[in-house]
DNA sequence: AATGAATGAGAATTCATTCAT
DNA sequence: AATGAATGAATTCTCATTCAT
């Protein structure tokens, strides 16, 4: 999962640790100068490894953060396989946000690199960048959740509220980084995010939204 | 006003038109790949200008990008005398909602190139770029509004909820970008932004926010 | 005389005082930042002209050069023709030697934009230029007055002893220039430019070369 | 030493090579265009490099200039350590004469790209360029010797006859270039350096110049 | 004539990518 | 595999010169 970009599938276990050096590189690189500014020299550099070694790798620019958008991708699925769980659905809205908000804003906070691929359907967005559409997967499962614990719910509607909810989430999540690099999400946003999420649900799938 | 960064006032009418289309064109362009994508060559070339006459204005592309900010904050601003006016903070929620989100709204459509620029502050974002502070310029109003309608709230707290509404809407405006290009913002991408501000409001100052 | 490279004489006067005034900023700029480093923008700009206007005078960057270069000639025939002269030929070498360096430094202090444009004949220099050749004139004027005072000399070894005598002068030439921008000459400095020419012509001529 | 303006110091004996290519193709240029109308893709061409190269090894076109007066520097400095000598210095004076001209007109002529990055002190010069202080180096070596021949002389004038002298001979070295491009120096030009210096020297130290 | 806007070739520099060692 | 030098298209910006007003 995730290799189809790979230029060579590493068969020692060397390149398979050069090659997370590489994205972990990439990742701090993008999140201090952007997508378009970020320079494979500057990748390589900060992976302590030569511009040669990086090209043995991946074929492109493009084709690393693919690959850090599916590294992204494959630790968020395994999130969201927790959280969006039979057993989760059934909890109370509070429980229920807590489950969800903590584990998200925590993987944001921890992967700076993250929020410039993570757009928007439909946004233009600031710098396209050949990242997955991460924000597809997310609301995929939000509509799965919002189907089971409102069943009656029209398809069309439930995807829009999907979608909506995570927007709402998305637009608020950079406010949780705080200023100074401190590791942990600003607790006080955190807190705002649940409430405006969680005035959002209610307010769509009525007072009785606190459980199926 | 906003002319601070132009390399030479044009003593011309042409040269007002030449500024103009420049800007227009650059909105297109930024629009289109982003800031850091966006060339000057190719601002002049839709400007239907030479890229010396673009130079002739513009000291550099990054005042291209502050003078389209300047624009764009002028713009927004005589939206804002209007909606962020004493006697539209008396109006009962859902009016309320409607005066400051429907012309947001149409502004966001009507200016594809100014999501780009327009970034929540203590975000990263994508490419920074050279926007004026847009973001601290609304927040500051809603933060006003919100004074005027709830005059016991701490000022920390007061701050905060203006920042995550802002948030909340600048989160959910690239939805209503219908795919297509159509040029007038999805109604029922609308409605759910007021639904959601609307709870979240009245989850924050209680459900008497219906007026002050 | 030295109209040659005009794009048009012109008629009226206020046309004269345009031209004075273009090549008075252009020997200021060219001082400042040396001939290639000159754009005729900023010629213009210091002249009080539009670009246009210089444009309607010469039809490109070297004319200008050339004129400003014809004005030095100019002054500097009047200069020679009483410097050089049959009675001057005769006076005693220390007198001489006044007569010559004195008016010449003056010169060359008063017009800071002389030096870039005054170069040795044969040396590539540092930045070429469209000058006339002002040394070509000096280096005849010297020869002349060598043959008057010499008149046995071989005309071989004359026009040698013109070129390094000159070629000494020009070189400290450059000394006398007093950091801070002073206007006059530093005195040291031209008591040494005629000890030095002295003590060359002395050893040229001999002793007797006092006068003829 | 002179290695300080490189972008990255070269691993490969390939990039030693490169960078001596790059050096000995600006000398050239200069020597044809001057500094100022040289060009970094003149340099890469002359050099048969591409401009990419010549930029992996130098940040600008100044750091270029930088590193060739470093290694004119760098060979001058070698010249000097023979020529001001305390055994040079007790030589008599034709002698001394004969062992500071000729290898400095020697190398002059070889190096066609220094006259313009040499310029004499306190000159605006026709375009000053980045080269290191040489002149300053010149001086210093001179004025040394002066303080062996003469130790009795006032420190403020033999600076003045160090740059006095510096200056005779950097205004004459320009006309021992051979038109034609031969690449030995003229002769007779030569010892018309000689002459006048030693005409200046006498004179000033007195007659008695002829050794310490 | 005067003004200043328009033009575009050309200069410096960057950076993704390839290639020799 | 690893290294780092080589390449050149693309980008930003300048400036001599022309043209419209």
């Amino acid at each position: 999962m995730g290799n189809a970009s790979l230029r060579r599938v590493p068969r020692q276990e060397r390149g398979e640790r050069r090659i997370a050096a590489i994205l972990d590189a990439a990742e701090v690189v993008i999140a201090e100068v952007g997508y378009e500014a970020t320079t494979t020299n500057a990748i390589a550099a900060r992976a302590h490894t030569s511009i040669g070694s990086l090209y043995q790798f991946f074929p492109n620019k493009e084709a690393i953060v693919r690959a850090l958008s599916d590294r992204y991708l494959a630790e968020l699925r395994v999130l969201f396989d927790r959280v969006f769980a039979p057993d989760t659905y059934a909890l109370p809205l509070p429980a229920l946000l807590d489950a969800m908000i903590d584990p998200l804003a925590a993987f944001y906070t921890r992967h700076a690199g993250f929020q410039p691929l993570f757009v928007a359907p439909g946004a233009p967005a600031c710098a396209p960048g050949p990242a997955k559409d991460i924000d597809g997967e997310v609301i995929a499962r939000v509509d799965a959740m919002l189907a089971a614990r409102a069943p009656d719910l029209d398809g069309t509607a439930r995807r829009l509220y999907a979608m909506v909810g995570t927007s709402i989430v998305e637009g608020l999540l950079p406010l949780t980084i705080a200023p100074g690099g401190e590791p942990s999400p600003r607790p006080e946003v955190i807190a705002e995010i649940k409430r405006a999420l969680g005035a959002y649900i209610e307010r769509t799938l009525g007072p009785g939204a606190g459980g199926p």
